[in-house]
DNA sequence: TTAAAATTTTGACAGATTTTGAATTGACTT
DNA sequence: AAGTCAATTCAAAATCTGTCAAAATTTTAA
């Protein structure tokens, strides 16, 4: 048996089962318990499972804003329309910063007759428009980070802190009546270099992160200009955001 | 059995299972072990599959959005060669700066197993292993330049002069006895930053590329330490570069 | 056309490398 | 102290790489 099949056995094990132990996946797969220690060690490198005491579990798939290949599906249709309205906010040929994350993804991919000049962190969005000669796109720079797809660091940090835009299209983890939060601390000192370089600040987040606690607070209400968001968003949470200043538009 | 029927059986073939082990395939198509090995190293070659310990297995297919899509047929099978034979030439865990261009790019296709750091201004590269833990990609920061989707400018040509590698990789657009010429203005100063803080210096040019004129001069040979091409470039030409103290390698 | 020469492909094999299972050791819990 | 699990070490087995000679194929020459 090849040991990536194996591994990939394992992993599509605990994809049903979400716990296993040692002993069953080595009775299971006729293998030693040494082999599977060393076969759960790799695929806990790939970031899907976790080692346990005595065995393997699988890894909780987080809820969050930023992580595409996953998320990409779930509430595509309130990122679409969220990223749909935002970008009718983007008059032609403005300077734009874009964070990482789905939600501004989807607004990235309404720019296109806009013409505008973007400036960001993520990859996803560099690639979009990298072919074409009609819209200006600036990459950071910055260390790759996987989970994400984002370039985080000094070079990205750098280079936002010396650039300036009109418009700044961010992400984020929740927000409550408090502010914005996000669960990736690599990211906050990016989008604080951000909302300190651009005249106007919007944040795109879907229903689901409003009212949603997360890891660390990015930012209070009054660093935010314009909240763009959709009808399953909780009222009376976005007439007490609206009340410190923020004006709030529903897709 | 003609042996390119028979690999393109075994793609077939891993395309239904995807995995298989040597001694299955050696059965299967009635040929020794040896020959299967040596097939499975020219179907990786191509890149849509890739060999593990005792077999090989399919490559998951990306989006295509990355890659080169138009440039990357020509001449792949030489790209492909040169590619595999300079990777060789890297040792696991090295420092490399990597240039943009699509024979770079066949580079960077076999370099998963050394876990290198990679840092780089081309955006195919960054994102082929952006979504990899195990290989640390910094990418330099600058403005796309929509026909070659790399990043040119300031921001590119600061990070590599304030960063340092074993290795550069670089491609170009032509080489006679004179040195390494590239038509793309932008992209010189760049590379002459990449060679600069470089420890050793490796040029990829498939054949086509010996003996070509370009637009302007990058560097003369004796900034390079290696070239590596295919048996396709003319000898003679390579003997006078050759004199010049650069290590030829031919795939 | 045939024969000879050159090239490519193939199978086999030796030495290096990787993977595996078992044994040992050490940390931690009860 | 006894028991469980993880990390480490070690030797055996499996596999990989490079090399070589035989076989098959293609090219060249007559």
């Amino acid at each position: 048996m090849l040991s990536e099949r194996r591994q990939k056995l394992i992993e599509d094990y605990l994809n049903e089962v979400e716990f296993a132990s040692l002993e069953e996946l080595s009775e299971k797969l006729d293998v030693s318990i040494s082999t599977i220690r060393r076969d759960l060690t790799r695929i806990e490198a790939g970031g899907r499972i976790r080692r346990t005491h005595g065995g393997a579990r699988l890894v909780e798939q987080k809820k969050e804003e930023y992580s595409f290949s996953s998320r990409q599906q779930v509430e595509s249709d309130s990122k679409d329309a969220v990223g749909a309205v935002c970008a009718d906010l983007i008059g032609p040929g403005q300077n734009l910063f874009m964070d990482g994350g789905s939600t501004v993804f989807a607004v990235a991919r309404y720019l296109e007759r806009k013409s505008p000049h973007i400036v960001t962190n993520c990859l996803a969005i560099a690639s979009l428009y990298a072919g074409n000669p009609e819209i200006e796109v600036i990459v950071t720079g910055g260390v790759v980070y996987p989970r994400l797809q984002v370039l985080v660091g000094d070079l990205a940090v750098h280079a936002y802190r010396s650039l300036s835009a009109d418009i700044a299209i961010m992400g984020g983890g929740g927000a409550n009546e408090n502010g914005i939060m996000n669960s990736h601390l690599l990211l906050i000192e990016i989008q604080r270099a951000m909302i300190a370089s651009a005249q106007r600040v919007i944040f795109c987040l879907d229903h689901t992160k409003i009212g949603r606690r997360s890891f660390t607070s990015l930012c209070k209400w009054d660093a935010v200009d314009i909240l763009v968001t959709d009808r399953g968003a909780p009222k009376e949470l976005l007439q007490k955001i609206e009340a410190q200043g923020v004006e709030i538009i529903l897709a």
